[in-house]
RNA sequence: GCGGCUGUGGUGAAAUGGUAAACACGCUAGGUUCAGGGCCUAGUGCUCGCAAGAGCUUGGUGGUUCGAGUCCACUCAGCCGCACCA
């Protein structure tokens, strides 16, 4: 390519060029090389919808960044890319435009990466993968299989939500403000027939290994142990005359002197049988009302708790008291023994359901060893109470009686210590077509028989008519649905659900480590190289759902022997969010900035560094189109003082010599190196402004475009090369540099380089500032103090008292205490 | 209710327990073969003051310390997550 030789810096003439060089030079194209350490770096992929903003790019902008930077560092840096491409808005897209949805999700695909291009956002493209291609989706089948081999994939018969307008399923995480997220549809109950992952297997392991990942935010490892929410406890059981004993779960065992009413959910399988006769009509009629209700909406914390008495009574073993049974829709079946044990005298939730229906109230937890005489509604904690009124248990400490009635309970044969989990087994069948299909066929002999491994893919057909009321076009592809029992070869059925895209996520990393391979889902031997992913990116949206599941995945795997860790992701950094006019930046809302607005008007230099610079980058942060004229002015004079264009007009600033030049150098590099790796993006930008500032200074007090010069300039190249990649080129090659910068070295810190001969000293007296001093480094408390002393202001400071003693920080502060 | 995060200039923000407000946006004044824009110079937390300077200032109240935006306790406000999980 000719070489261009603007006089000003034009993003315009010197981008597209330098993303042809990289392109040619294969950027990010990596092989096993065990001669550098590996560094396996990964940005959340996206699903493919369409032109990308602004927003959307802060990720990839940070994840590119940081990728540059690791390659020039030396290491062997695996940088993927690939499309979460199955789901249903292409899939509703086709219902509305008949437009298939291969069609509009390889469109959407080309657009994305186009815009990825030009913000000259790198990857490894010859591992590209999409979910939805059969060369993926049919190893995402082939490990559907494998769970199901260990147990960990069933179906079971589940009431869930279902939108009655979509004719789908709804996971609860779609149903927003207790109505379809899509349609706004109140979704109803159903019991469907659906494929689950047995992920509850693994909740120990999950919850306990989160301490493991100490380089993960906080918060998400707070989340995801909520989400889990491992609860100790006991399993009690309770008498009932002339059935079998109610058991309930329990966090509380020291409370169970305290117990005045049992609860079941209305779906509790003990419900129909105790019923007494009388009460028959009125339990009937709640358990009808709370079938209409949505499992949200019965939780919702608002939601006035209502209940019926059965008419029935169980018996307290620890007491022989006759208490009621009631239901109420505050108990969920799904939850433990899907049955309660109320103890209002310790419990805010069955304090409201005893006041609403009059039923007593025991105090049986007190701040001190004796009853306090009232229960005014607070709970008290394991180890904040004693337990009274509670027989021989009476004055113990409450974690104390906990440890008593819990043994005492196994030793009777009427209870024993358990663990719950608030996480349940992962639903993920999905009545939508545009998915992995399920492979599993109906035999009507052999009942579920999975698809023989080298049968598959299953191919998903793609000629199939979209209907209008939403139903899953594959129940009327003959050809799919009819098919042979691999068994004995009789006529038999397709499953036509598809698995949740949730699925197709939680092994992707491991796929991106031979991306290409025919075999098998991965290459055992590459994925125990590359893995685990040292650095991912991506938003907190998935601080629960894709994170969570691929830990599972990557355990099952683990335990499979298929790869060697049993943890997916080293590090994890979530990115704020781009707002604009105080919203998150979405097409909808009419707020985005394309990128191609950018790199047309500023080039996508200036668009990389504004997002870097923006804020944290783990906080949200507003769009100023102020802020992006003000980092291409920045670039413009980088551009014009490393050319050769600024020249010096004096000020008034401290001279800037060769030597204060090359120390700003050298502290640039230390603070920027140090700020990458902390993912402090923002602040290793204004680092770098400060440079350029220092340069213009030395450059006005007269210094020469000399050696040292051409060394700090060649310096700012370097570091300027993750952020702004094709100024660093271009200014690289104007420099007469060799090769492309993006396979260069990173520049290292000289400590001798950073030492100062003469140091400013702040003097205090009292804690106060009162002067600076200028010292020679490395100066003494004596010298300080001497010096310090000679100040006018600090003797007007001290006003004749004296200094009792001193505290100095060598070449920093010294503090005069004063008597 | 539980948990997490955040409170600093007009704005985005910075600050290993050691000069609060770096860097940038904006603004003011001036310069520029100066329409505008760009570029350059100086200034810009608040109060008093012509100035020199003094005092105040990191949501609030206390505490630890020679020294606190930073650590501790309590408290207020906002954001996010979970939310009748027994």
């Amino acid at each position: 390519m000719a070489r261009t030789v603007a006089p000003v810096y034009d993003p315009q003439l010197i981008e597209p060029r330098w993303r042809a060089a990289w392109k040619a030079a294969g950027l990010f194209r990596v092989t096993e090389d065990r001669s550098r350490p590996k560094f396996f770096h990964m940005v959340m992929f996206p699903y493919p919808s369409g032109p990308l903003h602004m927003g959307h790019f802060r990720n990839y902008v940070f994840g590119d960044t940081f990728a540059r930077y690791k390659l020039m560092r030396g290491y062997n840096v695996l940088n993927p890319f690939g499309w979460d491409a199955f789901g249903l808005p292409a899939e509703n897209a086709a219902i509305q435009t008949g437009i298939p949805p291969r069609v509009s999700i390889e469109k959407n695909i080309a657009i994305s990466k186009h815009e990825l291009e030009i913000m000259g956002i790198g990857f490894a493209w010859d591992r590209e993968i999409a979910t939805s291609s059969p060369d993926y989706y049919r190893w995402t089948q082939w490990l559907f299989l494998k769970f199901y081999e260990r147990r960990l994939a069933y179906k079971r018969m589940a009431s869930v939500n279902w939108c009655p307008k979509d004719n789908t399923v709804l996971a609860n995480e779609q149903i927003v403000n207790g109505v379809c997220w899509r349609c706004g549809t109140r979704p109803t109950k159903k019991d469907l027939e659906q494929w689950f992952f047995k992920i509850t297997a693994y909740a120990d392991r999950l919850l306990d290994d989160l301490d493991k990942l100490d380089r993960w935010p906080e918060r998400v490892r707070v989340m995801q142990a909520n989400w889990i929410g491992r609860s100790h406890g006991a399993e009690l059981a309770f008498t009932v005359e002339g059935q079998e004993p109610i058991r309930v779960f329990t966090t509380r065992p020291d409370t169970v002197f305290g117990v005045t009413f049992m609860v079941l959910a209305p779906e509790h399988p003990l419900v129909a049988r105790i019923t007494a006769p009388a009460q028959r009509h009125a339990v009937e009629a709640y358990v009808e009302r709370t079938r209409s209700e949505t499992e949200i909406e019965r939780l919702s914390t608002e939601h006035e708790k209502t209940g019926v008495f059965t008419g029935a009574y169980a018996i307290n073993p620890w007491n022989g008291e006759r208490v009621p049974i009631w239901i109420a829709d505050y108990v969920l079946v799904t939850y433990a023994t899907g049955a309660i044990m109320g103890v209002p005298g310790n419990d805010t939730r069955d304090l409201a359901f005893a006041r609403k229906y009059r039923l007593p109230v025991k105090e049986i937890v007190s701040r001190s060893p004796r009853p306090a005489g009232t229960v005014e509604g607070t709970v008290l904690e394991l180890d904040q109470g004693y337990a009274v009124n509670s027989g021989p248990y009476s004055g113990m400490p409450s974690r104390q009686a906990f440890e008593a009635i819990a043994a005492e309970a196994e030793k009777r044969g009427i209870g024993v210590r358990t663990v719950t989990y608030r996480l349940r087994d992962w639903l993920i069948s999905r009545q939508r077509y545009w998915g992995v299909p399920i492979p599993i066929i109906y035999c009507p002999d052999h009942g579920i028989v999975p698809v023989p491994e080298t049968d598959l893919p299953v191919v998903l057909p793609e000629n199939v008519e979209f209907r209008s009321d939403g139903r899953n076009p594959l129940l009327f592809v003959e050809d799919f649905v009819n098919t042979t029992c691999p068994r004995c070869g009789k006529a038999a059925r397709r499953e036509t659900d598809t698995m949740d895209t949730f699925v197709d996520s939680s092994w992707y990393y491991l796929r991106y480590t031979s991306a290409r391979e025919e075999r098998e889902p991965f290459d055992p031997e590459k994925a125990s190289f590359w893995m685990p992913v040292d650095q991912y990116i991506g938003g907190v949206e998935h601080a629960i759902l894709h994170l969570l599941y691929s830990r599972f995945f990557t355990k099952v795997l683990h335990d499979a022997g298929m790869v060697a860790v049993d943890e997916p992701f080293a590090a994890l950094f979530s990115q704020g969010m781009i707002l604009r006019h105080g919203a998150v930046m979405s097409k909808s809302k009419g707020n985005g900035v394309e990128p191609d607005q950018i790199v047309e008007r500023y080039g996508a230099d200036t668009g990389r560094i504004y997002e870097l610079f923006i804020g944290p980058p783990d906080q949200d942060a507003e769009w100023n189109d102020r802020g992006v004229e003000g980092i291409s002015k920045f670039l413009h004079r980088v551009f014009r003082i490393v050319v050769g264009e600024e020249e010096g007009s004096p000020h008034q600033g401290q001279p800037v010599g060769e030597v204060e030049l090359l120390r700003s150098l050298h502290e640039t590099i230390d603070k920027v190196t140090r700020d990458i790796e902390a993912f402090h993006f923002n602040t290793a930008i204004s680092a770098l402004m400060i440079l350029v500032n220092r340069m213009q200074d030395y450059l006005r007090g007269g210094g020469a475009r000399n050696e040292a010069w051409a060394t700090v300039a060649q310096g700012l190249t370097r570091l300027l090369a993750p952020f702004a990649p094709h100024l660093a080129e271009e200014l690289w090659e104007r420099q007469g540099g060799r090769g492309l910068l993006t396979f260069g070295d990173w520049p290292s810190v000289d400590p001798a380089l950073l030492a100062r001969s003469l140091v400013t000293v702040v003097v205090q007296v009292d804690g106060r500032l009162r002067d600076r001093i200028e010292m020679a480094a490395g100066a003494g408390e004596d010298d300080v103090r001497r010096r310090a002393l000679e100040s006018e202001r600090v003797k007007r400071a001290l006003a004749g008292r004296s200094v009792a003693r001193a505290v100095l920080v060598p070449d920093r502060l010294i503090n005069l205490v004063s008597a």
